[in-house]
DNA sequence: GCCAACGTTGGC
DNA sequence: GCCAACGTTGGC
């Protein structure tokens, strides 16, 4: 199992939204290198669940990826925010998971926390602040997980 | 709302 | 292929 990092703008789309849908797609990802992770991952993958643009900024919960990368169709829709009309059918340059919710952790883990953990100093997170999609490893994971217990 | 960081586009 | 202009992300 992988583990990986996902955010989300709490007012677009939050892990309460998530809650409520049990699962949705994670669809509008316009990112190269978020798009690249996006296919990495397998049906299993956990992922923590990130709010940006959010007060505090903060790790919020955990989900799991239930479906694997498919093209994303809000590509092909004019009406859509994330239309992209370079995109071809054909060739769909975006892709998106299915992710389901899991839990919303006892305590946030803010920004300004993690900014201060001298093991999460190489987290991507810190080092790649615009990346949308990206790895944790392992350490990073487990010991987030320790910060928010219940 | 501002703006720094940084990814993408497009002229050359 | 370089790089300036532009657009977007996301913290503050």
């Amino acid at each position: 199992m992988r583990t990986w990092l996902m955010k989300s703008e709490p007012d677009v789309f939050s892990i309460l939204h998530l809650a409520a849908q049990h699962v949705a797609g994670w669809d509008g990802v316009r990112n190269y290198q978020a798009r690249n992770f996006l296919r990495m991952m397998r049906k299993g993958d956990r992922a923590l669940f990130y709010h940006s643009n959010a007060h505090p900024p903060a790790i919020v919960g955990m989900i799991e990826i239930v479906q694997e990368a498919y093209p994303d169709s809000t590509q092909f829709d004019p009406a859509s925010d994330h239309f992209d009309p370079a995109s071809k059918r054909e060739a769909p340059r975006w892709d998106q998971v299915d992710v389901k919710f899991l839990k919303v952790f006892g305590r946030e883990l803010s920004l300004e926390e993690i900014r201060q953990i001298p093991q999460l100093q190489n987290m991507l997170l810190l080092k790649r602040p615009r990346l949308s999609i990206q790895p944790v490893t392992p350490e990073e994971w487990n010991f987030i997980l320790k910060r928010v217990q219940d």
